[in-house]
DNA sequence: CGGATCATTGAGACGATTCAAATACGGTGG
DNA sequence: CCACCGTATTTGAATCGTCTCAATGATCCG
């Protein structure tokens, strides 16, 4: 795989500097490329994976089911995103993985991760910080979803996956591909599918997005992280040494 | 400090077997023991601290505060939890930690962390872990949110606990101190104080717990268990190669 | 062009909230 | 040791946000 084209390491030049050595050894982790189409499970809760996979291109949700069937997604991947790395020390999938989307996913060996936290403790850190964020991002939702309206919480995530997408090059014009049901915003909202189509339509009223088909468009960047008491910190998409 | 009284070892190896080695280079990691009374923040959003702490007794609280001065709750320390070890690389807090009770803290300079990654690997994958066990705890308080009733929300909440104290040596025939108010019980659950005042009173007339002042007795641990549709799972609580 | 999936709408029900007041409890000073 | 004060818990009643159920309309794919 060619360096440059990896969107990890885009992701995670964003937070620090890289040594050409370090993308060198992060590139040449990843031994597998394979594809998952839509709806497929790519992980299922209690799985014990022997190796983690890396999400090159494709949605895909992290989920937990509950006992009558509903669903809550605790994760959203985008491309650039481990979507197991914790799998590498938590051993036991306690969640499934779904693909939203067809996904390309690139796979790194755990026996691999070890040798790197053997050999490279700055790329180690910068493999804990990615899992940090990851929990940054479940504590910021954890705090839409108690504490904020539903349509406030929607435009939070709608703020979030902006900044997300945009990192790793996937914005343009302030348009964003978003190939995601309103099902499925439901279930990472932890909100009924009518509920989320009404509080879209608030959204579209007020002029804050355009959402047709998976495009949706910020319309109002400003009011829309206002509406969303939205602020980036929690993503660290600042560069620091680490 | 003495080897054995630290919470976090004990903590660490209900994960994995720790050297001696390992064991006491965690111990002297810890330069200072301070005390943060009832109420105070031990740390503030926006902080950059150069040194994570680690809880050894007393209970703690991340927190966000959102517009309207509501608070959310993101996760409850107990002894033997790291409150911040995330800092060390997240660098900025993104939210702030709050003493529940009088607590006793220790820390450990940033610079010392990076000196275990640096030199010992093993070692900085325990501490990996005990942060994606927290990442862990976040998607499933996400998804009790999103998607259990309030009552099996708290059930589910109680469980944890009882097992997480349980982990550390802090619960007796039964019954554990919780010195949280329903306040703050609700600021966890994303609830409000009066809810979540009903919700307790229908798990005592259900006889599934006894609780008073801030002592909770598990009186049917099965049923409560179902209730809140709680398996221990996503804890960690297996001994493993790491 | 037909079938399936997804989005939208309406109406009624329900869970949780708010506001307000009463009661219980724990710690402190006299 | 008890009276008192502040904090925490409990109760009731009205309201509100979101859900459920059920049906319709739009869109996409083969």
């Amino acid at each position: 795989m060619a360096v440059m084209t990896n969107p990890l390491i885009l992701k995670l030049e964003r937070r620090d500097r890289l040594s050409d050595d370090e993308k060198k050894t992060l590139d040449n982790a990843f031994t597998r490329v394979r594809i998952v189409e839509s709806d497929e499970d790519i992980l299922r809760e209690g799985d014990r994976p022997t190796e983690s996979s890396l999400l090159l291109d494709g949605f895909a949700a992290r989920y937990k089911i509950v006992s009558n069937g509903r669903r809550q997604i605790s994760a959203l991947h985008l491309p650039g995103d481990f979507i197991d790395l914790h799998s590498f020390l938590l051993k036991t999938m306690d969640h499934g993985v779904l693909a939203l989307t067809t996904c390309r996913i690139a796979t790194v060996p755990h026996a691999t991760l070890e040798r790197i936290t053997d050999e490279f403790p700055h790329l180690t850190r910068m493999l804990w910080l990615n899992t940090l964020i990851d929990g940054a991002i479940h504590r910021e939702w954890l705090t839409a979803m108690g504490r904020l309206s539903a349509t406030a919480h929607m435009a939070h995530l709608i703020c979030e996956l902006y900044l997300r997408l945009s990192a790793v090059g996937r914005v343009e014009s302030d348009t964003m591909q978003l190939p995601v049901t309103q099902a499925e915003l439901g279930d990472t909202l932890g909100l009924s599918t009518v509920h989320v189509n009404r509080v879209l339509q608030e959204l579209r009223k007020e002029e804050l997005i355009r959402f047709q088909g998976d495009t949706l468009t910020i319309l109002d960047w400003e009011r829309l992280q206002e509406v969303g008491e939205f602020t980036s910190t929690y993503l660290s998409l600042r560069k620091e040494d680490r």
